[in-house]
Parts: C-alpha cells; structure tokens; sequence
DNA sequence: TACAATTGTGTACTTAATACACTATGCGGA
DNA sequence: TCCGCATAGTGTATTAAGTACACAATTGTA
C-alpha cells in the first residue's frame, strides 16, 4: 500500500503516462518439477497476493505494453504472450477504490473509479525468470498451480480464465517450447501436459500423438546418468513448430 | 461527420457519461439465401463503411454496452454476443483524430486522442434485424461477406478477426440457433456452415457429423410444396444445445 | 411420362483414438 | 553377482471418427 504522498506522486505520474480506465494483468505459466506455476506478487499488508499488470502508456500498443509490464516484472525480454480475454465490470476494482478512498479526492487519485483490464497469459522459462516484486509488493513468486494463495480483486477469475484459454489452445496449438528447457525427455513433455491439463495421460498414446504433430525431433545420444533406462532426448523442430503455430493442427471442418 | 456544433455537444455528452479511451466494435453476422451477411453502416459523406460500434457507460458492464449498443442498432433484445479481441494500436483511431482535428481542441474533442477497441461478434436473426443508421451515418444496411465494401478505420481487420473466431468456435461449440429460423432442412443448415466456412462441404458426411452432435430434433412432417423431393425439417434441442455450448464438443486431450 | 434437380440413405476405406502388454535398461540391495 | 524394481521404449487389437463415393426416392416440369 502507497503512503498519501506516493499515492499523490503515483497519481500525478500515472495520468501524465497512462492511457486512464485500461489495465493489463498478466497471467505466467512456468513449470518445474513436474508442478505448473504462476507468477504472482504479494501485498505488502495483507495475505492477498495478485497478478503482474500495469497500465498502457499514451503511445504504446497494448500488446507492447504487455511485454513491458513483463519484462519489469521477470527480466526475460523474448515472451510468449496471449490476449485472451478483457475484464470489464464496474465493480472489479472495487477493493483498489475502496483502499485509497479517504486518502485522496477521485479527481486527483488515479485508482479511484473503474479500470477495464485485458487479460494476457504467458508462457515462459521457469529458470529464465528473475522475479522481481513491484511498488506494491514485498514479494514475487512462483506459486503451484494446484496451491494456489487467495488473490485480490477478481484475480482468481482472471487466472482460472487463462487456464481454460491455455487448455483450448492445446488443442489446435504446440505448447511447450516456451516452457521446456531445450532438450527434454519424452515423459517430461507428457509431465507438462498433464500439469496443464490437470489429469494422467497414457504414455504411449501421448507418445505417439505428439510424434505425429511432427513438432519433434529426437537426439542420437539418451541421457546418461539418471537411475533407470537411459530415456532419449528430444527438443523442438522450430520450422515445423512455427508452422503449427500459425497453421493449427486440425481443421476441425 | 459531425458539424462544430454537434461535435461539442457530442463531446461534452461523451465525457459526462463514458469511460473514455473505451470503445466497443460489433461484427453482427447473419445468414440470408446461403449468404453470410454483416450488419454494416455507411458513413454519410463518403464511401466507407464501419461497423455498428459505441462507448461504454461509466457504471455498465462491457457485455452489457454491447448488447445496448446492438439493440440500438439492429432491434434486437436476445443477442448471442462473444467478446473475442482487444484491438489496441495507438494509429488505429487516426482517421477519426484528423476528421475533427481541426474543428475542436484537444481538450474538448471527444474523438481526438486514442480508442482501445473491445471486438464482439454477433449471431443473429436476419429477419429479426430491423437495422437502424447512428448519428454518423445515412444508411446501416447488410452486406454480403464475400462482397464486402472498404471500410473505415481497421474495421476490415476487426471483421476478419471475427470470421476466424468464429470458423474456431465451430470447431467446439454449435452453431446456428441464432442464426437458422425455428425450423430448417439438413441442406439449409449445411449452406450456412458452407458460408462461415467459405467451402463446399460433402452432403452425407455433413449430415451424419451434424446429427452424431445430437442438437437435433426432425419433424415428422416434411416441407411440403416446394420442388424436388420435401426434405424433412429440423430444429435445435435446445437442451442439448445449450449443454454442448457449455460443454463444447470433443475435448481433443 | 421421362427428365432434371434435389433429398435420403448406405457402404467401403482410411485415419485417429483408446486400451492394454511386453521388452529393455540401469541402479541398488541381498 | 544377480534379482527386483522403477522407468523407458515399442507393439497390437479394438473402437470410433473422418473421407470418399453410389444408388434409390420424390416432385415439378418439359
């Protein structure tokens, strides 16, 4: 929480830089050991923890914007990104309104009033990411998908809504190379998958599938030194990767 | 276009009662003699068209700004609406900027400055659509997809982003109740996938694919009358229609 | 009354999805 | 050292879905 003078500073600033009523929250997806986690950051006075966003400057594209709000918050600067959705009630920033309300008259105080945010989602490297908390934050961190904090505003709609977006999306998109370091292992590709999905796969069924979108290619030399069978290493063929990306994987009609 | 006068009572109307930087764009699509149309306006001093489009109010939910907004254009009170895009570039709104740029200082100009657009797109009743011209325009009229005029704006890049939304809402949802009449033969409803999809579908596997759904129910009765051989009628479940909406139709993973 | 246009239905073939079983490798403990 | 266990790789039978066609039925019109 801002003190009245950085609340009069933040205000002052916002409004000079910021396009007013558009906010950005981002939702980021890493994953490690087997868990799907999401970036978030705590609140310095209360156990609410909430999504990275910001505002849009007066000249930036909102996707820029977006970009740059991560960047702040991750120090990673190449991110796979995705509107998926814009909230917009009247009353979704109530606790924001209701938190500065005394400290400063509407008309000076930029978190007065309604804010209508776009949603992004975010794929990244979980190694690859820096967290770095922000004006209104002690804290940023990874949380497991499945342990997920209480969350201020309507964050945790925000959330569960990207979720579903990024489930939809692997049906007609590769996922992974954003999230996979560069060569992995057959059994923790199928690992993400079933984080993102949130159920067991067949192994063999998933194998063959994956294989078959053609996205893949395998090493030569199997990975030594971990107990059991030395399992193949595969990493991601980028052209035909790419070309899924912007062609989908099945036409459906 | 908007005369001096117009314009400043425009702007101080606008100001009092919108969220400013705000905008919303419709693709209302409806479907006539195997043509898929959309609702377009026309502006009244030159040729180009735009789509029905609005602010939203200071305390409305965006959903509900746009389906205020259709009612005023199209008549309609029932609308299936889907949200499917922020469009957001700074450039976007030029054309309006330099329209009245010279009439109205910044300050006051309404229009001069930047629009985030929120895209919709709208299936709807053909006949049920009694199109009405907004204040910028001298004629709202309905347009073939396959003939469509050069428009304002991005407003050609907003209606292909709706097409695509929708040819990938066919791949998990249904489609149709909104925009076949209450009851309708199996080729009727093929034409209208065939114009979403802009290509020829095969009659029998079309059939068997659109029945396996089970959003159907045939009449017993035939349509009587016509030439050829009577074709029987169909309707929606709408039981099942609205589980599969909810629901959507193969999972994939 | 034959014809053209249109509709209804069926069938073979191919591909994808699902369910399940066996073999292979590498480490650790008996 | 060798046996068990956990993990990895591969295969096969069955079912469901997608694709490509062919033929029969109906109805107004020439």
């Amino acid at each position: 929480m801002l003190s009245k003078q950085q609340l009069i500073q933040y205000s002052e600033d916002a409004r000079k830089n910021y396009v007013n009523h558009i906010s950005i929250d981002c939702v980021v997806f890493g994953f490690h050991e087997g868990q799907m986690k999401v970036l978030l950051l705590k609140t310095n006075d209360e156990e609410k923890w909430y999504l990275p966003g910001g505002f849009v400057l007066k000249e930036e594209p909102i996707d820029n914007a977006a970009v740059r709000i991560l960047q702040e918050r991750t120090g990673l600067d190449k991110i796979f990104l995705q509107q998926f959705r814009v909230f917009g009630d009247p009353d979704r920033s109530k606790v924001h309104n209701d938190m500065y309300a005394d400290m400063l008259p509407k008309e000076q105080n930029w978190f007065s009033g309604r804010f209508i945010s776009i949603g992004y989602y975010a794929l990244v490297d979980f190694f690859g990411v820096i967290p770095h908390p922000d004006q209104f934050s002690e804290l940023c961190a990874w949380r497991d998908l499945d342990d997920m904090p209480e969350m201020q505003l309507d964050h945790e709609n925000i959330y569960k809504s990207a979720l579903d977006a990024l489930r939809l999306q692997l049906n007609y998109q590769p996922i992974g190379y954003n999230l996979m370091p560069g060569e992995f292992t057959m059994p923790e590709l199928q690992k993400l998958y079933e984080a993102i999905l949130g159920k067991k796969l067949d192994r063999r069924n998933f194998q063959r599938r994956i294989l078959a979108f053609g996205i893949l290619n395998r090493s030569e030399e199997p990975r030594k030194g971990g107990a059991h069978k030395a399992p193949y290493l595969y990493s991601f063929d980028m052209k035909n990767y790419q070309n899924a990306l912007t062609e989908g994987f099945k036409g459906g009609w």
